[in-house]
Formats: C-alpha cells, sequence, structure tokens
DNA sequence: ATAATAAAAGAGTTTCTTATCTTTATTTAA
DNA sequence: TTAAATAAAGATAAGAAACTCTTTTATTAT
C-alpha cells in the first residue's frame, strides 16, 4: 500500500472529481464519478455516502440528483478527506505502533519521525479541495486508472 | 493504521530489540523478543524468518541458539526493513494510486507529496539500525507495548 | 549417539479491508 | 399521482493481513 489505504485513494480521487465537475453549479450522479476515476461504483457509493453523512461531499436524490460540492467545501482541506476515511493515526500515530510513545517516552524513530508527520499534516493541511480545478480543467492532472 | 503496517511495526521493534541484546555478543530466542517487544510469538516468528532469510538479522538453531545482529547489519539503513516487510510503494506510490501518475502526468497531489516521500526515504536511509542502542540502553527509549 | 533446544516450515483460523449485489427511500418531472 | 431516476442502506462475499497451532529440521551439549 501507498501512504493512504486504497479507500482513502478512491475518496480523494472522487472528490476532486466531484469538485471539478460541479464547481460551475450542477450534480454528477455515482455512475459517472465511478467511471471517471477508475472505481468500482458499489463501493465509492458507500465512501461517498460516508463522506456526504460528514459534510464533505453533499448529495441530492432523485432525478437529476448526484453529488456536488458548493463553495464552504472547496475552501476544505484536503485533510479533513484523509481524516474522514483513514482516520488520524497517520498524524498523530507512533511509528512503531507503540501506544504510550510520547516526547517524555519516546521510541527509537519518534523524533525524526515527528518532523515528517507534521510536514505532512501541514501539507495537507495547506491544500484546500478546490485548490486543483484550474489544473484539472486545463487536463494538466489526471484522476483515472 | 499509521504510516507502516502492523507487520512492519512489529519488525522494526524486533530488530531494534536483537540488536540492542547483542550488540556485544550473544543469541536471543524468539520468545524472549516477543516478550520484550509485547508481540504474538508465532507471528512474530515468521517476520523473522523472513527478515533474517533476507540477511537483516541473523539466525543459529539449536541450544544457545537465536537471533542476533552482527556489525554489518548494525550499519544497514532502517529503510531495508521497511522494505523488505512494506515495500517501496511507501517511497515511489503515486498518493492517489494512480499507476500513470508522473512527472510529465501527474495527479493533482503529486508535486506536494514527492516533497515529502523524499524526505521520508531520506531520514529512513540515514538512520541505522544500530544507532538506537545507546539510547535504549540508557533507558530513553521504549519498545515494548 | 542421544536428548534437549530453538529456529524453520506448514497448515489453519480469525479479523479487517475491499468489493459486489440487492433492496429501499427519496425526489423530480410528466 | 405515477413513473423514473438516483442516492442510501443492508447483506454478503472475496481477498489480504494478522495471528495461532503443530510438526519438522538443525544444532549443541552431554
Amino acid at each position: 500500500m501507498g501512504i493512504f489505504s486504497k479507500t482513502c485513494e478512491y475518496a480523494l480521487r472522487a472528490v476532486f472529481f466531484v469538485a471539478h465537475k460541479t464547481a460551475g453549479g450542477g450534480r454528477v450522479g455515482i455512475k459517472e464519478i465511478a467511471e471517471g476515476i477508475g472505481s468500482p461504483e458499489h463501493f465509492l457509493a458507500k465512501v461517498l455516502q460516508d463522506l456526504s453523512r460528514r459534510g464533505i461531499v453533499q448529495s441530492v436524490k432523485g432525478p437529476n440528483g448526484g453529488f456536488y460540492t458548493d463553495e464552504s467545501v472547496l475552501q476544505r482541506p484536503i485533510s479533513d478527506v484523509v481524516e474522514a476515511v483513514d482516520g488520524n493515526g497517520i498524524f498523530t500515530g507512533c511509528a512503531l505502533g507503540l501506544k504510550q510513545c510520547s516526547e517524555i517516552n519516546p521510541c527509537p524513530l519518534h523524533h525524526e519521525f515527528k518532523t515528517i508527520r507534521n510536514e505532512l499534516h501541514r501539507m495537507l493541511n495547506a491544500t484546500s479541495i478546490g485548490e486543483f480545478n484550474t489544473d484539472l480543467i486545463s487536463g494538466i492532472t489526471a484522476l483515472k486508472k
């Protein structure tokens, strides 16, 4: 696995896709999203339902329904997506999995890791969901496969 | 989960433990290691067998046998342990899980992530297995629970 | 040689993650 | 008010990761 779980990878790609598709208004259906990012449709549906319960995407049922992101969502940091799916273990947890690892009782990797974890957290906090739309529109970045 | 898999956490803790216990010579048995780092004995045995096949720890069967680390092992970077167990996906993989993500065809997070991944890799490469022995001996760092 | 010891190997179980399929609830448009 | 569209929810299954138990093999001391 990479840094994030596969579920989290899907979530991030889906959120970018929805943001990109609906920044100018409208909704996008689960089928189109799954197709657009290359993920299993039903599985992604679960993930998006979860994100919508947490307010990270919006959704409307029925005809012309689908998922969308409003302005407030576009401004949220992508760390919100990661935390919603993978939890905050990646930002706060000990690299060796030790419960009581801390500044006072550090594991061998504690200090080296603190820097990296903080840097990761800072980066994901400083990067907003909406930030990629212009790049996606101009086709510089890709979300599929 | 944290940055590494649970198996990898066990592996790192076990390697530090073995290095610490046998830096001055001698061997340490699987039972003592499992007890010392708080891991399931039989599961850890598998992990250490794997590491010993790859030369990251040494082992001797029979009475007075056990695992140990010689000088050459103490000088290896801890990235060797991580790569042996979790592979190098964490160092090289795309954060969004995209196969064809690259400099030319980057995903939305590509550039932001490159920095972090490189920093992580650099750190794990620059840190040797033997490096923690003095701290472990003086009791500053802990490996259990 | 033999017995004791300890790692190595194999087989099996449980749990978690990822994925699929089916049904239900809600909304809109005609 | 009915039919169609679509998200939400539930139930289940496949696969991988984590863990356990048992048997085998190698080594050493007696």
